[in-house]
DNA sequence: TTGTAGGCGTTATCAC
DNA sequence: GTGATAACGCCTACAA
């Protein structure tokens, strides 16, 4: 019989709760809670006084206490490598347009291409307890499995096709993209391809394309030549600056293959400088597809991920799990493309 | 007196709790609490039990638990109108890492540039009973500014300098950026200047960029000619495409100034395609300095913002607010700077 | 330095 | 269609 008189231990917020609203509308608080949360199950007549009293209120639920009650946040943690980077945010923005379609919104966590950050990013959002994670890549720290395997939460795994996925991923073979491409540069008469990654250290993706350029290499009976391939930042300064170096090392070489656009940008930015004619005197590609590519000239070649695609996938691969239904496969491969453009 | 069996009406999770922890440690819940939260408030002897008891029971605290009982969540919501534009994201980036070394994690939400759904995302954010919000621009609905002044949380209004502030506000004047920018061009001897902006509607930033360029041109008294204005989604397709049409409806115009560099490099691309020579025929300026600016050729004039010290800025300012502080100035300018490069 | 008591605001459960 | 009751798991307030 909680009436307005504030109870002796009060800890109270001044704001309007359930409970207010309810003995405006004459009803008990349940039945305020379920005019919310299911509607039909509410007489008309009752539903209107209940609306009344919250607009009388000003009551705003709290969704904490309900979390608690009902044990589901209605959250979604993501945790991507940084906010930059356009692939990562296309997809969350997509998978976020999908989710709020049902209430769940997002909690966004980045770890800096740290697994040991992404185990605190887990650690801290399995705190919070969202009700499902999505992460990047397939590259995660024991503890990380563990606490996941220990939450028993929906997880989707995200651009990247895990050999032992955690939950379900969905995603495309970075492995095959690098290869491809490599199989497509020495389709087309290139012979000394050279290869330029972001940072290989934790991060899975551009370890697999750099797999991948390998195979092909080897596939057609080319020497993998150390010399033809470097790391570094994904920064335009850089690649520009590796271009320079790479130049100068390996005078022969006559294609470059770029893990990311950003570094192909670059390459093909300071050939235009130096008067390096591409394709002629060397063959630039890409990777990811970025908006300014086709409008460089020349425009550059580069591979296509579908990330409206995976985010939506990853969506409703996590929506499925939440719902309970068991899916299959667990796997998506939604693949990509090669996009043959003027650079290569 | 909770021991292992289960309470008759229970609504058990399964998961390990304080109680749990509590009882191997033999110590009251309130200590593990102590223990995690205010460690120095515990002896050693107890901390080390309590932690070997977290460990044996692999116990992660529930944070939703401690947020209803605490009333504070420690979740900062962010409103963006989109993921995808580098800007919102770089500060983000910046915001969220000087937040997390406080305990706070970000919720993310755009609102498509609408300022209704960034109503529906305020409200969602409130019942989530987030402790702070940051919200970009300074544009929002009457029931948005209710109930923020309702809620009384912090509130940081980004990358504007509002007339009438929520509560608090970081960024620089869109409206003097656009100034400056054409004043800029006028002195270098520009005297048709075009401008494309992206979308206005419900976009103060760009709609103050546009104020500021009538002005400059008005002060020089120059006859401020609509058709010398067109308006996009941020697109380098739709830069291009506008680009030639303005060259055929104005075949005078001898500088371009864009509200963004997304737009300034289509029309920069552009004329190399079509050989038209910049800055001779047609000088381009855009805004953000965006990485790829100073790299293309000619390299963008431009106009840069102090995007990570925005988001650090913002950061500092909640934070500053959420500890009680009364922070003053309310309104931080960070200014902005223009960047002359060879496009003009 | 540690403990007792009870509330935070909602929803699950079961009853009518 | 509606309500009584208790529980979700922690933390505040106060006490020792």
């Amino acid at each position: 019989m909680s009436f307005a008189t504030t109870p002796k231990g009060s800890r109270h917020t001044g704001r309007a709760g359930v409970r207010d609203v309810a003995r405006i509308a004459g009803v008990a608080p349940i039945t305020v809670s379920r005019a919310l949360r299911t509607p039909n199950l509410v007489a008309k007549a009752t539903r209107d006084r209940i609306q009344l009293a919250i607009e009388a209120t000003g009551y705003i639920p709290n969704l904490v206490a309900g979390s608690l009650s009902s044990n589901r946040t209605q959250l979604i943690a993501a945790i991507i490598p940084t906010l930059r980077g356009s692939m990562a945010t296309q997809i969350l923005e997509e998978m976020s347009a999908v989710l709020h379609g049902h209430g769940y919104h997002l909690l966004v966590g980045s770890s800096g291409f740290s697994i040991h950050e992404e185990e605190a990013l887990v650690a801290a959002f399995l705190a919070r307890r969202a009700d499902a994670l999505y992460l990047t890549g397939q590259t995660h720290s024991t503890r990380t499995r563990k606490l996941l395997k220990h939450a028993g939460i929906p997880v989707v795994e995200v651009a990247t096709l895990p050999r032992r996925p955690i939950d379900t991923a969905v995603g495309f073979s970075n492995e095959s993209a690098g290869y491809k491409m490599t199989s497509w540069l020495i389709a087309h008469g290139y012979r000394r391809i050279a290869f330029f990654s972001t940072e290989t250290k934790h991060n899975d993706r551009q370890t697999e394309r750099l797999a991948g350029y390998r195979r092909a290499l080897h596939e057609a009976g080319h020497r993998y030549n150390p010399a033809m391939v470097a790391e570094m930042p994904i920064d335009l300064e850089c690649s520009k600056e590796n271009l320079l170096a790479l130049l100068q090392r390996e005078p022969g070489v006559d294609a470059l293959f770029c893990g990311s656009d950003v570094l192909a940008l670059g390459a093909l930015l300071e050939c235009e400088r130096q008067g390096i004619r591409v394709p002629d005197q060397l063959a630039i590609a890409g990777f990811d597809d970025l908006d300014i590519a086709k409008h460089v000239t020349p425009a550059l070649t580069t591979v296509r991920i579908p990330s409206r695609e995976i985010g939506h996938g990853a969506a409703e691969m996590l929506l499925a799990r939440l719902m309970g239904r068991r899916v299959s496969p667990r796997i998506v491969d939604l693949g990509f493309e090669i996009v043959p453009r003027q650079s290569a």
